[in-house]
RNA sequence: GGACGGGUGGGUGAGUGGCUAAAACCAGCAGACUGUAAAUCUGCCGCUCCUUGCGGGCUACGGAGGUUCGAAUCCUCCCCCGUCCA
């Protein structure tokens, strides 16, 4: 007899399904999804995050957006923090030894963290937790007794331990400690489901299995794909660039999501919003056959994403913005505003050099060559322009495709 | 500790005495085109000065010296990285 309290199970597992690389094994979350409905008792998802880098981007709320359909369908949503295990340094996908943190570094990437989970996750509804609480905690002995349940051989299976062995690369020893820690977090949480990206995939497998040493049942384990970033080749990352944070401003987000290529969009969809597979099926079809415009599918992406973190208004804002400043090739509703004093007649290049606009004069000079510089709308052909500063004026100066300034001269 | 290989512009990486501000590719920027900041094409891509020119000056090939009319390129010492051996 199922519970009042969660959707039926097909549609919960349809729900779940949706962007997952992987769900290890799908029968066991289908078992777990009917017992919850039969005992009316929530799922424990938990999803553990290492507080190594402070800003959240888009590629980390992939996964975060799963946990949140757990809360959205009446399961509990663990959130993590590795506090502990992020000071030995998870190996996952590391060509080498990472340096550990330090106890301040990810005290303040843990809080830095936990301020933007909230902008996806339902702060009432979250259980936080850290691992410090049981693993700092540990004696020697429980440490042994913790690594007695596991084989070498077993640990060497995992790709990148076995490549760095075959390639002579150094493999510290406390390395193999990682993801017997973190499957100590899973047997304390007694955890039904655990989330996590796919290069996750072998710690969490471990997770399965040390839980089940510890007389638990095993934790359904299940991946989301990395995101891939906006040059649409490498995996969203801070360093690379390549990515869209989850602070930034609307306009500035709109802007990154509409570079992404046609093809990319795909996955953000799948991804970042919540539009249901069959739909984005239908859009994807529209776009091929030609009735819809990729730009308008991939406005309608941006504008969803958007949405999500700033609000709907702010996303129609972003959305009108766009359409007005890049479509239309008009001048932006509000630019930025500066002011300058009277004074002598200026170079423009000096200008845009002390405007920030441009680098160095050099660069200036080269912008306005390309015809890059406009004025109130006058595209700069003159190198040698000279700006008027003699009395109050106001005007709209360009550079480039982005950037905007309307300076008022007092 | 030993042997060998290597350190070049934001990245990869060519260049082994002048024609090299330094190939090529990537990234970045601009323009054109498109109802996208997609795709594609073209151009630019160290700094600076002016008379904006296939113009002048300065800085640049791990660091410091040296050889030379001239060095990323040759020599000396130093630093760093990698591979193999112990």
């Amino acid at each position: 007899m199922p519970s009042a309290k969660f959707k039926p199970v097909d549609e919960q597992l349809a729900h779940l399904k949706k962007g997952a690389a992987e769900i290890i094994p799908e029968s066991e979350m289908r078992a777990k999804l009917e017992q919850s409905a039969k005992t009316g008792k929530p799922l424990r998802a938990y999803l553990g995050v290492d507080p190594t880098a402070p800003d959240i981007h888009l590629g980390h709320t992939v996964v975060l957006r799963k946990l949140k359909h757990f809360q959205d369908m009446g399961h509990t949503a663990i959130f993590l923090i590795g506090d502990f295990s992020a000071m030995i340094g998870d190996p996952t996908g590391q060509s080498e030894t990472r340096p550990p943190l330090t106890r301040e570094q990810v005290d303040a990437n843990a809080q830095t963290y936990l301020a933007q989970v909230y902008k996806i996750l339902d702060r009432e509804k979250t259980e936080v937790r850290y691992n410090s609480e049981w693993l700092g905690k540990m004696s020697s002995y429980d440490v042994v007794r913790l690594c007695g349940h596991y084989r070498l051989a077993r640990m060497l299976e995992r790709e990148d331990f076995r490549s760095r062995l075959d390639k002579n690369l150094p493999i510290s020893v406390h390395e193999l400690l990682y993801p017997l820690l973190t499957a100590y977090d899973a047997v304390e949480l007694h955890s039904d489901v655990e989330l996590g990206a796919t290069e996750q995939k072998f710690n969490m497998l471990v997770h399965r299995e040390i839980q089940r040493e510890y007389g638990q049942v095993p934790e359904v384990v299940l991946t989301m794909p990395i995101l891939v970033g906006l040059d649409g080749e490498r995996k969203m990352s801070k360093s690379l660039g390549n990515y869209v944070g989850i602070t930034e401003a609307p306009g500035q987000m709109f802007g990154k999501l509409m570079s992404i290529s046609d093809e990319l969009m795909w996955s953000y969809y799948d991804l970042l919003t919540d539009f249901g597979p069959p739909v984005i099926l239908r859009l994807r079809e529209e776009v091929r056959a030609g009735t819809l415009h990729p730009m308008d599918a991939k406005m309608q992406l941006a504008h969803a994403v958007i949405a999500g973190f700033h609000g709907e208004d702010a996303a129609k804002k972003a959305t009108e913005e766009f359409q007005r400043v890049f479509r239309d090739r008009q001048a932006p509703e509000e630019a930025p505003r500066h002011n300058l004093r009277r004074g002598e007649p200026k170079r423009l290049s000096v200008l845009l050099v002390e405007l920030k606009l441009a680098t160095s004069r050099s660069e200036a000079e080269r912008l306005i060559k390309q015809g890059g510089v406009e004025l109130d709308g006058q595209r700069v052909e003159d190198v040698k322009r000279d700006i008027e500063l003699s009395k109050p004026a106001e005007f709209l100066l360009r550079a480039g495709k982005k950037k905007f300034l309307r300076i008022v001269v007092e």
